[in-house]
RNA sequence: GCGGGUGUAGCUCAGUUGGUUAGAGCGCUGGCCUGUCACGCCAGAGGCCGCGGGUUCGAGUCCCGUCACUCGCGCCA
């Protein structure tokens, strides 16, 4: 017999009755009957009930084994009575009786209990990271991601893709985002940067003839978390194609996510292909975002026209307007019943929570002489204006529109985040569908107002549509590019682009933004040399891999599949990283520290 | 860097208009219990009410500051 385990913790059923066999695992729950006790034996493949009697030798090791021990126990499988059975239970209708045991590891007493999966602080839940992770919950998600990895490896091996590795230790990379930077001992003063992606990279592939490239790729880069944004360092299913077009980086990239997202799907509804495509100057109008939630079936639109009409005394967004400013409305459908509170609330989280203003509302019902506003500001338009502004925004009896007024960007910011909140406070979110859809269009540049000058609006390597002719003959603010996301249930899963391998654009879009020539062949002399002897057209896109299992897990926060996350200060609490280290260390990198003042920490 | 929320036992939380000795459930320790599977019953230990200052005869409670955690903004094109 294994001197550990003839079977696992899940294996054992009313077929192996009879059979003596052996199992080992963690100690998950103890039933103490004094006169009888239940050991619930866990592993990773599930649950096995032992029993042991007092008449057992090994009955007082039990009595006072901590629960999460480790052991290993022999005994007989025997049949459980019809009473004593648990459906609940793979194993649930046999149980072990125990006659030999030995405890492998003892456990203390825990920091966090693994039974029943009570909420616990997250700064324990991380400290002991290996016990959170015998949760079943974050077990299973951990488990999910590695099947997911899988799956979209298979599907881009099977479309003819070859993976890639990239170094970790290399230069800056084009994104905007701040490096982690690794001092060079060999080369001192001089520093490698974790790749942000490894963007120069695939292109390099791409212009090296490998046609197809992918990785599972890990990504550093040194910002702020968020609930669906891991400090410090993520992973991409990073793609490039070569002889591609937008189209056809499409067509590669939809059936993976398609397929992988119904083969986790679990019965939740998933967007067909192709996925809808939606300009980014349609998004922002009609969602007040490049990434919109489209489980919420509500569409925005600009009313500004309205508010500056004759007849219309509403002064507050009349001016606005007049000065150069927007209106956008949001309807609230199906909003008849709801309490004159539902709609102050929505104020007052525009103004809490948005900083804004406030946002102003009208609710429209069928009255003796046709569509008749309600509501505070109602009063201020005409009936005929009224009836037309509906008709614009599409809605009509028992809708509401709430508006946000101001600088075109705060408004449209403020449209987007009602539009969100209007969809949760009406129960328009349905958590058993995934809805995609790509973000096409977006512009090649944009006004920076704080330099005053123009800068690229999104990735400065996109071909601009219409090339160097664009370029040369358009507004530079009309240019769009190359330029696409891909989103779903309103998280953005990734950019991408159709890349520019001309040097000529490169060197002109780049002066449009103000970098000369010399700036270009030092900032990205890898890429642009390597595009000055024969680079193919290409394109690619890197979905984000933590938010896909994220979406696919069902949960909200990114730290839920990921097996050892940093909190959100980035810093890992079971590993005590990062950490100062001793001064022989920077001696032999010719560093010196020049700290901050240190914060008074004395509060915690 | 900025804004919101939270901070009372190991954990989840209650704690009245400011008023005597700060409670409950879970967990932990000890005892009892032969069919439980969220086992049950009894007893016990466990508190700088995040920290500092202020108001007050008196602060867990009110005010100011600060720290920690978290969500968001900036940032991440």
């Amino acid at each position: 017999m294994h001197i550990f385990r003839t079977h696992t913790c899940n294996d054992l059923r009313q077929s192996h009755v009879g059979q003596t066999v052996r199992l080992s695992g963690w100690v998950h729950r103890k039933r103490d009957h004094g006169g009888l006790l239940f050991v619930d034996l866990r592993d990773h493949y599930g649950l096995t009930q032992c029993v042991i009697e007092p008449e057992s030798e090994h009955f007082g090791t039990f009595e006072h084994l901590r629960v999460e021990s480790v052991v290993t126990v022999s005994g007989k499988v025997v049949d459980r009575l019809s009473d004593a059975k648990n459906s609940n239970l793979p194993t649930g209708d046999i149980e072990l009786v125990i006659e030999t045991c030995e405890v492998q590891s003892r456990a203390e007493e825990l920091p966090l209990p693994v039974f029943g999966e009570p909420d616990y602080p997250e700064d324990i839940r991380l400290k002991h990271r290996y016990l959170d992770l015998r949760r079943q919950k974050l077990h299973k998600n951990i488990i999910l991601r590695g099947q997911i990895i899988n799956s979209i490896r298979r599907r881009m091996i099977d479309q003819g893709f070859n993976e890639f590795q990239t170094p970790i230790l290399t230069a800056s990379s084009p994104e905007g985002a701040r490096d982690f930077l690794v001092p060079s001992r060999l080369n001192p003063g001089t520093f490698f940067a974790l790749p942000q992606a490894p963007q120069q990279f695939k292109q390099l592939l791409m212009v090296a003839g490998f046609d197809k490239y992918f990785q599972i790729a890990p990504c550093f880069r040194d910002e702020d978390a968020r609930a669906d944004r891991s400090p410090g360092e993520f992973y991409q299913l990073d793609m490039e194609m070569s002889f591609a077009t937008q189209d056809d980086i499409f067509a590669v990239i939809e059936p993976v996510m398609a397929g992988v997202f119904e083969e986790f799907a679990e019965g939740r509804d998933v967007t067909q292909t192709p996925f809808p495509r939606i300009a980014y100057r349609d998004a922002m109008l009609k969602y007040g975002t490049d990434k919109p939630d489209l489980r919420i079936d509500i569409i925005c639109s600009d009313v500004s026209p309205f508010f500056v009409e004759d007849g219309v005394e509403f002064k507050a967004f009349k001016g606005i307007v007049e000065g150069g400013g927007t209106v956008r409305a949001v309807p609230a459908p199906g909003t008849k019943d709801k309490p004159r509170s539902f709609f102050d609330k929505m104020n007052g989280w525009a103004q809490k929570e948005m900083q804004a203003p406030g946002l102003g509302y009208i609710r429209f019902e069928d009255g003796e002489n046709g569509l008749e506003g309600k509501g505070p500001i109602a009063k201020f338009f005409p009936a005929d204006v009224l009836v037309r502004m509906a008709a614009h925004a599409g809605v009509g009896d028992g809708d509401a529109l709430f508006f946000a007024a101001g600088k075109e960007t705060d408004a449209v910011k403020l449209t987007g985040a009602a539009r969100t909140e209007v969809g949760t406070q009406l129960g328009m979110i349905d958590d058993n569908v995934f809805k995609f859809c790509w973000i096409v269009d977006f512009p090649m540049f944009e006004w920076d107002e704080d330099n005053k000058k123009i800068d690229f609006s999104h990735n400065p390597f996109s071909m601009p549509q219409g090339a160097m002719e664009a370029l040369e003959n358009m507004e530079p603010l009309d240019i769009l590019a190359y330029q696409y996301d891909i989103i779903c249930n309103g998280i953005e899963l990734s950019s991408g682009a159709i890349r520019n391998h001309r040097p000529d654009i490169m060197y002109k879009a780049f002066e449009m933004a103000g970098y000369d020539r010399a700036m270009v062949d030092t900032e990205f002399a890898g890429m642009i040399n390597a595009f000055k002897y024969g680079a193919p057209p290409h394109g690619g896109i890197a979905p984000g891999i933590d938010r896909i299992v994220m979406l696919l897990a069902g949960v909200e926060n990114i730290r839920e599949v990921i097996v050892f996350p940093m909190n959100q200060q980035a810093q890992d609490l079971m590993m005590n990283a990062p950490a100062a280290v001793d001064s022989k260390q920077l001696r032999e990198l010719h560093l010196r520290l020049d700290l901050p003042k240190e914060k008074d920490k004395s509060g915690s």
